[in-house]
DNA sequence: GTCTATAAGGAGATAGAC
DNA sequence: GTCTATCTCCTTATAGAC
């Protein structure tokens, strides 16, 4: 929903398509070029605000990594504050969207693995909004506190009682579920978030997609041993 | 540290001490205080570091929370990143006292617990140093490549080394020892990091000592379990 | 639609009064 | 030792030329 959802908004300017000939040539080349500067602005301020944080990041910085100048900056998205803002609403789009339908009757052993999977993909499809994500709970989530004590909790609430479920029926250990979706969270967050710190102990340049699906294996295997859910096959 | 520091500022107007009599009695009253300023700074530094990153911290916020004006800050400490390093080397120092001396034929559930243990501990002694280390990971850590290709790898191979041997031996599963540190790190280290998201996922004020002492207990039981580590008294 | 110029304030750092 | 005043540069944001 994120998309491209930035065509809409002013698409066109009444006055400046008045004249008649080179308006549909005009509007489509507009069109594009805005879609396209959003994006590179959006992608550029995404890696300086998880470089930097919402403070440290200057739209000077943000404009030169977008190759604009900085006033287009301002002219496409407002303000600071607003790219901020939405650079956050988009993350958190791609975050609900994980994990979204599971149920008391799905295997443990495939859901757990999932959500592992799922947000190691993440992590790895989208390392700067993971990071710009950490950066603002870092600095005590000013801009995201009703999100976190409405939607996220209903979330982690909602999957808390399916764990619970679970271990009624004895298909795991009685583990606390919330401490277990946050091992899950941070032990695959680590590494997009630590991404220097995990490159630089390894002696790597970056981790190949062999890595991480050993690193996914890794944790598949020893969360799912250590709550006591049998893997799939067995 | 905010409730009464206003107090020390101007404790001594050095005028009034200038006369000979109460010379020594300066010399002392001016080490304790610069002792406590440095204090204070430090203190408070750390925590605006952590909250804003390095670049968007300001000196006088700093000197705000430590209830100084601006340009003692730079007095005692000289420069903006001169106070920043000095932070980071303090955080360095807690954590490399951490499991300094484990040897192969230690218990490895002893130690894996110890060391989930101990970490957990700096994490809630040093919230704030480790939201500052985090921050400066998550922008690349700029300041600390040598230390992390450094000192840290070094620390972490040597551990490596012995859960391989521990591996070898049975006493354990064939995990990577070193993703395994990595989990140990990113589990342990999210209840000072992502603080504002436990807080408000689970609808609390602060983590209680009961709760971290859950938690520790939680992450030991799955990840000693997760990797075939026999607790000790089985 | 795009960019230059500039306003208004905050940054780090220093000089020098006290 | 401590703090006020200030320098210079950089910040966000806007006004208005093209």
């Amino acid at each position: 929903m994120t998309q491209r959802n930035s065509v809409q908004t002013k698409v066109v300017s009444s006055k400046v398509v008045s004249s008649k000939v080179a308006t549909r040539e005009r509007g489509e080349a507009n069109g594009v070029t805005r879609e396209r500067n959003e994006r590179e602005i959006l992608a550029a301020a995404e890696r300086i605000f998880a470089r930097h944080g919402y403070r440290g990041a200057s739209l000077q910085a943000i404009a030169e990594e977008a190759g604009l100048p900085k006033s287009n900056v301002l002219y496409y998205m407002g303000n600071k504050r607003g790219l901020y803002v939405r650079l956050l609403e988009r993350m958190m789009a791609r975050w609900n969207a994980l994990l979204d339908d599971i149920s008391v009757d799905d295997d443990p052993a495939e859901v757990l693995e999932a959500f592992i999977r799922s947000k190691m993909d993440l992590s790895r499809s989208h390392p700067e909004g993971s990071r710009l994500f950490a950066a603002e709970i870092l600095g005590g989530a000013p801009f995201l506190q009703e999100y976190l004590r409405g939607e996220l909790r209903d979330w982690v609430e909602a999957r808390a009682a399916i764990f619970r479920q679970w271990a009624e029926r004895g298909l795991m250990d009685p583990v606390d579920p919330v401490w277990l979706i946050f091992l899950i969270w941070s032990a695959t967050q680590h590494y997009a978030d630590f991404e220097a710190q995990v490159l630089g102990i390894t002696d790597r340049e970056e981790l190949s997609d062999a890595d991480v699906e050993n690193i996914t294996r890794f944790l598949s295997q020893v969360i799912l041993k250590g709550c006591g859910v049998t893997p799939r096959q067995a």
